[in-house]
DNA sequence: TTTCAGTCAATAAA
DNA sequence: TTTATTGACTGAAA
């Protein structure tokens, strides 16, 4: 770059060029002091993180350790339980013997005796957890099958067990209170009720935003899968096993437990990486981080205003040192994730999202690129509101949760108004509607008569690259059709559109990334380009499938017979299309969902190209079949066409097939 | 395991 | 050069 320099200047006098050399020396030195210094905060700012995190870690420790006593502490308590229900047994019994009214009332019918031992040992189990004893559940059902039978018959009264209820329950008021008025429990049948306690689940999963992942693995010990399931389709109580119920009595404890809810969506939100509304003073590492690269920003601003060659050099100073800093987070990252990968499962635990503080550093410092940079311009935009935005969100951040009069309608109007849109993660967005259209118009209106590209909008404002931003622009889903994620894209497009400044920043962004594009191509016309770094990696990259027109024919017909084909039309398809089945499926997902997207009903009278004498998609695509090419690049397009048909009349075929098995059937 | 939403990079089209 | 399309991928939900 210097070289260049001095090239171009070769005309200026000798006193000119040691000058600039003498001035080029000092601001060398300068930035390498600044560097050198910016690299010590890092550092402090890295070991102060570790110290941080070494310290969570150890009060880890201390509190697995305090579980572990407990638990040890429960199963010792577990024996002392056990005796003490045998002895309410015998009590009962024998109570039971002199007092008839009690077992008319309470006695099952005559076969009795049959009621399960296992029962019996449930419903001491409800009660116990009901009692907030809960024990392992796993652990906590031990095989009673291997008692002699006399204990066992001693033991299974379905009437002595119904006294120690009632007797339990008359003891604790609470207790009492808490079965009969939860109305989860049928009056009628004593029953739980499974697709009520299902329902409310999934309806307090979906307002506090709790992913089923993190629900069945802190809530139920379960995983996601399972947890789908039991939520979709609950069985009736009778029909489940002790086991089966086992997942019931824990939600019906969750839903009863409102401190319970709002810790697991502290720990769903500390999982995704979200920062919380309110961090304890203990977990302010990444705040620390966070001032020291404000503090750093002010000083590259300094600096900035230094420079004598162009305004890219202060941005690209912060992304060295961010790459940096990245760098470390990512060595950091790998070293701590190790402590807790018991804990949590491993898809979870990978990258960032086990330190639940921060985000993954990649998302993490490309999110304080963006603070810096949205930061910078507006200090260089003095005519902004001196309370500005980010301030009132640091303010709100610090603000308890239910502290005063704010409202959420109040976080989430700061929040869409304010820089952080990623705080809207963590709030109910029910109550919050924007209109799509109107905002990507408006958008696209801006963009047009501003003369900015979509990648510059994309890259500044959203985030995402140019082709997200041109399927978002020109295919805008409806709010209510919008994931949380999806959502935050058109809160970032109607933030930018509030903001009286957004024009002017990115014209001066678009005007800078042309510059140096084309500072960059005369540059490599000069030949000082050192190499094509990516050649080597672009080299063994696998270039894109891109299906013929047949082909697609071919897939679109099939789709017609059998929107979501089986594994064996799939193999079917690729096989006669001379294609990946993985290209084959993708490309039905795909489909799907641009139809969806589109709102197409029927895509092939819309898209595909038919044939004049064909009266439907799918003949249009059928011609006389030919004898398969033993070589795919000798082909030719009759050759391609015939491989077309024969996927089609494979899909036909299976289809038919299939009818007629139903027909059989 | 399948499906889906969101996204990207490569490529085609304007 | 910008914008649109599309095959592929990731992570989450079912």
């Amino acid at each position: 770059m210097d070289f260049c320099v001095f090239t171009a200047a070769s005309p200026r006098s000798d006193g000119q060029k040691m000058m600039m050399f003498t001035s080029r020396d000092r601001d060398i030195q300068r930035l390498e002091e600044e560097v050198q210094r910016l690299q010590r905060l890092l550092q402090e700012v890295q070991e102060r993180t570790a110290n941080h995190i070494a310290l969570l870690q150890q009060q880890l420790a201390n509190k697995s350790q305090d579980i572990e006593r407990l638990q040890d502490k429960l199963q010792s308590q577990q024996d002392y339980e056990k005796i003490k229900t045998e002895l309410r047994t015998l009590r009962a019994l024998s109570q039971t013997a002199d007092d008839p009214h009690v077992v008319s009332v309470s006695s099952p019918p005559s076969d009795v005796s049959s009621v399960s031992v296992e029962n019996d040992h449930v419903i001491q189990r409800e009660l116990h957890h009901l009692l907030g004893k809960d024990e392992p559940l796993s652990e906590s059902c031990p095989d009673i099958s291997g008692l002699p039978v006399e204990n066992r018959r001693s033991s299974s009264s379905s009437v002595s067990l119904h006294m120690f209820i009632k007797a339990e329950n008359d003891s604790d008021g609470d207790v009492s209170c808490a079965v009969e008025s939860d109305g989860f429990m049928d009056e009628d049948e004593r029953e739980f009720d499974t697709a009520r306690i299902a329902q409310q689940v999934k309806e307090a999963l979906q307002q506090q935003n709790i992913g089923q992942r993190v629900f069945g693995h802190y809530v139920l010990g379960l995983s996601q899968g399972t947890v789908s399931d039991i939520l979709a389709r609950p069985k009736p109580w009778r029909k489940l096993t002790s086991r089966g119920r086992e997942p019931f009595l824990r939600m019906k404890h969750f839903l009863s437990d409102e401190h319970s809810i709002q810790t697991l969506r502290i720990i769903q939100e500390r999982l995704r990486g979200i920062v919380p509304w309110v961090r304890p003073p203990e977990m302010s590492s990444d705040e620390v981080i966070r001032n020291i690269l404000d503090q750093s920003r002010l000083e590259l601003m300094d600096v900035d205003s230094r420079f004598l060659c162009g305004g890219d050099a202060s941005e690209d100073v912060i992304r060295n040192i961010l790459h940096q800093a990245e760098h470390e987070m990512q060595l950091h990252s790998h070293v701590t994730n190790e402590t807790p990968r018991d804990t949590v499962k491993p898809k979870e635990v990978d990258y960032g999202t086990l330190n639940p503080s921060v985000q993954s550093p990649t998302d993490f410092v490309q999110s304080i690129i963006r603070k810096v940079k949205c930061e910078m311009d507006e200090d260089t935009h003095p005519s902004a509101s001196p309370a500005s935005l980010s301030s009132v969100n640091r303010s709100l951040r610090t603000l308890p949760v239910d502290s005063g009069p704010r409202t959420q309608a109040d976080f989430q109007l700061v929040c869409v108004e304010s820089c952080e849109v990623e705080s809207l993660t963590g709030l109910d967005l029910q109550s919050l509607e924007l209109d799509t259209g109107s905002i990507t118009q408006r958008v696209k209106e801006a963009l047009t008569l501003n003369n900015i590209g979509q990648r510059v909008f994309g890259e500044e404002v959203l985030g995402l690259t140019q082709s997200s931003v041109s399927e978002l622009l020109s295919h805008p889903k409806p709010w209510t059709k919008l994931s949380l994620k999806g959502k935050e894209n058109f809160i970032r497009m109607h933030r930018w559109l509030q903001d009286p400044h957004n024009v002017q920043r990115l014209t001066k962004i678009d005007q800078r990334a042309r510059l140096k594009r084309d500072s960059q191509r005369t540059f490599d016309g000069h030949g000082f380009c050192l190499g094509n770094h990516t050649g080597a990696f672009e080299a063994v990259k696998r270039p894109r499938v891109v299906l013929s027109a047949q082909e697609k024919d071919a897939l679109r017909a099939a789709y017609q017979l059998e929107p979501y084909p089986s594994q064996y039309t799939i193999e079917r398809l690729a096989s006669q299309l001379g294609l990946q089945t993985s290209t084959v499926s993708n490309w039905f997902y795909n489909y799907r969902s641009r139809i969806r997207r589109d709102g197409l009903t029927e895509p092939l009278q819309t898209r595909t190209v038919q044939s004049p004498a064909s009266t439907s998609p799918v003949s249009s695509s059928l011609v006389p079949i030919k004898q398969e090419p033993s070589d795919p690049e000798m082909e030719d397009d009759t050759q391609r066409h015939t491989r077309v048909s024969v996927a089609v009349q494979a899909v036909t075929s299976v289809k038919t097939e299939k009818v007629e098995d139903l027909a059989s059937f």
